[in-house]
Formats: structure tokens, C-alpha cells, sequence
DNA sequence: ATCCTCGATGTTATAATATAACATTTATTA
DNA sequence: TAATAAATGTTATATTATAACATCGAGGAT
């Protein structure tokens, strides 16, 4: 439970899930217990978390899931774009925005670890333009920028 | 050696190793024969190699080396922009213009596998625009766009 | 040249991340 | 209800990466 920045987290989780579940109903998926009560230790903060760590989280819950419980999962929520994989941490943040978009960018505060996602169409528009110089099509597109955020760095200047 | 596209390839490393050896003699680092002939088998090809491939090599090579051996290796040749990590693949590749700048962009091919940096100077200032709203400040942007390169869709048309 | 220091390398062990393969259960639908 | 497919349970193992400590060796100080 430890977010730090966002007002109404509650309301955040809450929000999100409800989106997610109103997706699936509408898409005919299936939003299993398993796979919503791993979305919800997901969305607890804006921090990525780990696959092991949500899986000593659900374990405190059931004694015990293994890690296929949680991989598959993943597996389910990423591929459809209700959970992203920030690889540069090899950790999952929840979609703050599930099916706007497939191509989602983040900034992550390596102080503070929070991620934002910065899904500006400017830098879709840029890139594109780059791959079509580059004769390329792409499938996916994955911006992840290090960094500190305004609150950590005001922080920093005191 | 299996190097598809880039029809001077012996060139292409050797310009780049000759390079990098030029640039640690001016600041005084290290390119010993391990960090070399790692460098060497990373530019075997363009497509990025994982670290337990280098390992395998270089096994071949000197009978027989251990993990840290390689991430050593690569710990210091990334560390002075030689090497880049894709950590879309948990894999690495050379940098094709080592020290002119730090933030590499890359395109990767998922049907040749072969990795280009397209590091084009309007992405980044768009990024960086879009981090100033944000009031974020960025250490290091990673940017991996997966697709299919012009030779590979060219080949899927027919 | 000898000693000293520090960075590089050797070595063993283990941590952290992820998937394969097959058995069982549960949901859907014919 | 029976048949089918999808999800979950379970065991084992593959893959990726690092910790910790011993030893070596290049290059500077004396
Ligand atoms: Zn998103
Ligand atoms: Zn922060
Ligand atoms: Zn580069
Ligand atoms: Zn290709």
C-alpha cells in the first residue's frame, strides 16, 4: 500500500479495475479471480513490482501459488493491455488507460521508483516518421526514461 | 559469422574495434584481452547476442570461462558506451558510434533478428519536450521499436 | 629492481527471473 | 448431460545475473 503521490489512489485502483472488468465482459474474456486479485496487488501503488513479490503477496493471501499462477496471469493482463512489463526493471505497472492504446511510454523515478506513462502522441508521431526513413514496420514500440520526477528532485535541491 | 546484411562486415567491426581501442587509450581505461575479445564476439553479427551465447564462445575459445567473466565484460564496455543492453531481449549488441552520445535507439527485426540504431536527433527532442511538461529529469532514455525490417517485409511480400 | 596498491580476473556458490510439461479442475456449449 | 476447451495445479528445470572472497598482474613510488 505504500503510494506516495497519488491523491486518490483508492479511487485510481477502483476506477481501473472496473474498466477492466466492463473490457473483458464486453471482449468475452475471462477476468478470473486469480487474474483480478493479481491486477489489484498490481495497482496497490505506481510501482512496478515484481513477479516474485506479487507472488510472495498472493501466497500470504492462498498458501501457496507457484510461479505459473503468476506468469500466466501476466501473460493474460499484458497481452491485453491491461498490465505492461517495464523491461528495464523487469517489473509490471498496471495501464493507467486499458485500451486506449497499445503503445504505452513511461518515465520511472529511480528515487522515488514511481512510473508515470507519457503516452504522447508527439513521440508516436516522431517515431514514425523515423521508421519510415528506416523502411521499418513496427509491431511494437517500448519507451521507457529513466530519471527523477518533480517531487523527488525538489526533494533533492532542499 | 552469421552477418545477413551488412555487405562490409569485417570492416564494419574492425572500424568499430579500432575505434573503441583509440578511445580507451586517450582515457586511460582498460581494453584488455577478455574486454576485447568479448567486444569482438558481440560484433560478430548485428544481431544482438545473450550473455550465456558470449559465454559458450568464449568457452570455446579458452576452455572454460564463468558468468561473471562475461558480465564483467559487459559491465565495463557498457558502462563507456561500447556495448548497449536490449532489454526487450535480454541481449546485447555493439554500438555503432561508440561515444558520440549515450541514449542509443534501436529497431529490431523480429523475423531476421538484426538490430540498427536509429539514433535520429528530432526523437529525442520530442522526447525531451514532453519530459518538460512532465517535469521529469531524465538519466537515460531507452527506446526498442520491434518489427520487420525492409528486407524481411520485402521478402514476405513475394 | 623491489615493494605496494589497486583494478582485473579466477572461482565457487547462489540469487532472481521465467518456462516446460503434464495432471486436474472448471466453465462453456452442443 | 456429455463433450470440449480454457484455466489452474504441480513438479521440475531453464535462463539470466550477482555475491563473496581468493589470486593475479600492471604500473607507480621508493
Ligand atoms: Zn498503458
Ligand atoms: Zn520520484
Ligand atoms: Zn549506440
Ligand atoms: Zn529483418
Amino acid at each position: 500500500m505504500s503510494n506516495t503521490r497519488c491523491d486518490k489512489h483508492k479511487k485510481c485502483i477502483s476506477t481501473t479495475i472496473d474498466q477492466v472488468e466492463k473490457i473483458c465482459a464486453e471482449k468475452g474474456l475471462r477476468f478470473t479471480k486469480i487474474r483480478k486479485a493479481i491486477l489489484e496487488i498490481i495497482w496497490e501503488s505506481h510501482q512496478p513490482i515484481k513477479a516474485y513479490d506479487i507472488l510472495s503477496r498472493i501466497s500470504n493471501i492462498n498458501y501457496s501459488e507457484k510461479p505459473p499462477t503468476v506468469y500466466r496471469a501476466l501473460d493474460f493482463l499484458m497481452e491485453n493491455g491491461f498490465v505492461h512489463k517495464i523491461n528495464s526493471l523487469n517489473s509490471y505497472v498496471g495501464c493507467s488507460h486499458p485500451n486506449e492504446h497499445s503503445d504505452c511510454y513511461f518515465i520511472i523515478c529511480s528515487i522515488c521508483n514511481e512510473v508515470q506513462e507519457c503516452c504522447d502522441s508527439t513521440i508516436t508521431k516522431t517515431i514514425k516518421k523515423v521508421l519510415n526513413k528506416n523502411t521499418f514496420k513496427h509491431n511494437h514500440i517500448a519507451l521507457e526514461v529513466n530519471g527523477q520526477c518533480n517531487d523527488c528532485s525538489d526533494v533533492s535541491k532542499k
